[in-house]
DNA sequence: GGTAAAATGACCGACGGTCGGTCTGACTCA
DNA sequence: TGAGTCAGACCGACCGTCGGTCATTTTACC
């Protein structure tokens, strides 16, 4: 075969392409290095010269995702005239905008990713984005203690907890996409959408907030994503 | 080879006792089927003939582990003369006082499960116990709830939120762990402490209760757990 | 033209899982 | 009671797959 030589650069997030798109379409176990080399053109050494193992794929992978997501927000971050509070809500209702602008790709992703075969993936995944938001997240807390709104005082753990939350509603989640197309489709949605109530609720009562001060989902939005095409 | 035949149940506890002593040992994926049937003096068809995967093996321990855990409390929870918050903080008493009693074998286990390349395990035993646990908190939180004393509306969505809080401090665990002999170690226990102190306080406060209300660990704890020998 | 990096693909060994078949103890029924 | 029957517990050689290695070749660049 021809050999094809490129900057190690593109190599890689050609690599990471590939990956990502039969990660989210079968999964990481089920997705073999021959499947990777095979759609993006290169041979089994070619690859193991970039990556040392199939898991460093998976971990380069999450963390690009998360930056991305992160970058999607920056300006929000980084704007000085805003509260705490107003930064957190616009920071929720930035991401929450993103995720609705592309929800039929990202519906199609969790079709695979909240399989129980698959949690090493989304193990991944989430932990990566909660590595990149960690900072971000406890330096709004930390702006908020110190104008003597939020009454926490440990803003890190307060990030890392709320952060956290978003995986408790994992198993929801997956109830929600096993029965998707079924009967009980209506129940898993209306039953999902409850669950990020309560998570909302929580994320207001942990920063010691009046319910509703931080609008972690609006009423419908799961359902939004869930039943996009 | 001489064939020794045992009823399935005695087979089966068998293996899952193999299982888990590896599994525990040298994690789930380290830990090859050919390690199980040779621990456990059984050959490669007998043992598929219990267990349909090396799988459903971990599914089959991980709901051990989780049923024993429930039993060892069972006579807290079936008290009628407590009333919610005490039958809560008793339940949370005896689990401490559970987990404290063999922490050193626990505490070997921890080394293990709470290593990067073993969230697998970590994520089987963990959901599992939620599994079994939901049932039962949200029984208690439902009952709090009923006489007027925990301000949640959602017994289910509290008690699942409740219960992913501890895998949010997996990470301060895996550090703790990660730097155990080293210089870091202090530190790291410290910032374990201060993390679980924090759950303490997001339970209590998502429960719409005073702080200290619910005692979630008692100051020293996670220390008794971690150097234990 | 020399060299360091990029790329090749045949090859390896471990591992999860299969399969054809054997053995055993319990349960008939004459 | 003892021969016959049968389910299912058990055996272990074998297999296909898959992650990973390595000797070698090609390329880009100075």
């Amino acid at each position: 075969m021809p050999r094809i030589v490129k900057h190690p650069e593109d190599r890689r997030s050609e690599l990471l392409d590939c990956a990502q798109a039969l990660f989210f379409e079968q999964g990481y176990e089920r997705t073999t290095i021959n499947d990777v080399i095979a759609k993006a053109g290169i041979s089994k050494g070619g690859f193991y010269h970039h990556f040392a193992s199939k898991e460093e794929l998976l971990e380069a992978l999450a963390a690009r995702l998360a930056h991305e997501a992160v970058a999607r927000v920056r300006d929000v971050l980084d704007d000085p005239g805003l509260s705490a509070l107003a930064r957190l809500n616009s920071f929720l209702a930035r991401s929450r905008q993103a995720n609705l602008e592309d929800a039929p790709k990202l519906r199609a992703a969790f079709d695979v990713v909240f399989r129980p075969e698959n949690i090493v993936l989304y193990h991944r995944v989430n932990a990566a984005s909660i590595a990149v938001m960690l900072p971000v997240l406890a330096g709004i807390i930390a702006e908020g203690a110190a104008e003597g709104v939020f009454a926490v005082s440990e803003p890190e753990d307060a990030a890392e907890t709320i952060l956290h939350l978003g995986a408790s509603a994992h198993d929801a989640w997956a109830r929600a996409i096993a029965v998707s197309g079924t009967a009980e489709e209506e129940a898993a949605i209306e039953a999902l959408e409850r669950r990020f109530q309560f998570l909302g609720l929580s994320v207001n009562r942990i920063l010691g907030l009046p319910d509703g001060s931080v609008v972690f989902v609006e009423p419908g939005f799961m359902r939004a994503v869930m039943t996009a095409r």
